[in-house]
DNA sequence: TACTATCGACGTACGCTGTACGATTGTCAA
DNA sequence: TTGACAATCGTACAGCGTACGTCGATAGTA
């Protein structure tokens, strides 16, 4: 009989079930605001039933990390290698836009989940196909993950997400606080970009097209 | 009159000391292990004390990261740009390499501190002496800076620093979790790499110079 | 010399955290 | 009916960040 009422759904809890509201939480209140108590009042359980699916937080931190990757495009087999690596960082990339605590929980999170693993397989599946040597292809896989990771990264550290909100942030608080004596070339840039616009989904393409660019002669065609 | 046995040292407390210990604490026992009674604890002192230099953690974690990237070189003037800016970045690499806990708070971190703008704009200034036009020099800077972050992102969360130690690892721990029928991709690449060897440093060479290389074209000298 | 203001340091306390432990309940097999 | 088992929860504990108030030592002034 089950009767308690509960917030987010009236199915059973499962490891699924938590990991998705975990995901959800951390969406939107950060990382920091995820605490097991508030995951548990989400799912109208006591804190401490949840560890009867997830053996402490540090589990929970992993399947979250995996559930993310699950969410990022594989490079679709069909493509070129150009186009399905750009596909499936681009998609990568809006994945962590999404879940900006991913990034960060990375560094601590030591080794990969079934998800994570998976990706990597496809991605030096395609790049061992597309013609790189094995070496070159462990290149290849590092430049272009710690370009999207890195990205990431940096995006997730600037308060606009489009355009307009950076034209707007960048007059009212970028300028004001950069004296243009001691920052010049800072200054000379926001100034600039104020005018011109700016869309990280845009900045994105040309520092990855650029690479994928000048990986292409390193493989050896088939 | 200061009579207080103090653990680290005799002198009294002063932000730069507590921000010096702060790090040396995150170095050693990771961020999590990072709390103020901890800190204070190395200090000698009582865990309130603290909140005489720092209004809060917060403010103390963008003290630690601002000292973080003062250790990191600035592109030297005199050098032609690509020796200067992979100057800058194999030292910023070896900096995050030292404080791996620096990279996972960049995240939550989103205004910049003085050290971190005085390195944005040494790199600008530089980019932009050596022929880039506004626009190409900030997509270099964020190009730049993403390889650089995410490479030492992906570094961090690796159990291993050197060559040696990661033929220890792949041949022990990763080699074994990998079923070779539904990974042949990944077998492959660990037991060609557990051959030759792998060296971080190296690897990150190899994506730095090609995005340098590729930079290069573009920027209209003068 | 005596009084007071200021500053650095700290003790206590509050509400929060992760989670160990044990008790309780509902379900099913024997 | 009994026993085993899985799921759930209440309680408790140590540790967290930090608000608040206090205290001793020093510096300035009368």
């Amino acid at each position: 009989m089950r009767e308690r009422r509960q917030v987010a759904s009236d199915a059973g809890l499962s490891k699924q079930r938590v990991v998705v509201e975990a995901i959800r939480l951390a969406d939107r209140e950060g990382v920091d605001g995820l605490s097991m108590r508030q995951l548990a009042g989400a799912l109208g359980a006591g804190a401490m039933s949840l560890y009867h699916y997830v053996a402490n937080k540090e589990e929970l931190l992993d399947a979250m990390i995996d559930v993310v990757f699950e969410e990022i495009e594989l490079p679709p087999e069909e493509a070129d290698w150009q186009s399905a690596m750009r596909r499936r960082s681009a998609s990568a990339r809006q994945v962590l836009a999404r879940h900006p605590w991913a990034i960060g929980l990375m560094e601590s999170r030591t080794s990969p989940g079934p998800a994570h693993l998976r990706h990597r397989e496809a991605v030096t599946a395609c790049l061992r196909r597309a013609g790189f040597s094995i070496v070159m292809a462990t290149h290849a896989n590092w430049l272009l993950d710690s370009y999207v990771y890195g990205f990431a990264l940096q995006a997730a550290s600037l308060p606009f997400d489009t355009a307009d909100e950076f034209a707007d942030m960048a007059e009212d608080v970028f300028l004001p606080q950069l004296p243009p004596d001691e920052f010049p070339y800072l200054n000379e840039s926001a100034a600039a970009l104020v005018g011109a616009g700016y869309d990280p989904a845009e900045e994105f393409i040309f520092g990855l097209d650029l690479i994928l660019a000048a990986l292409e002669p390193l493989r050896a065609s088939a």
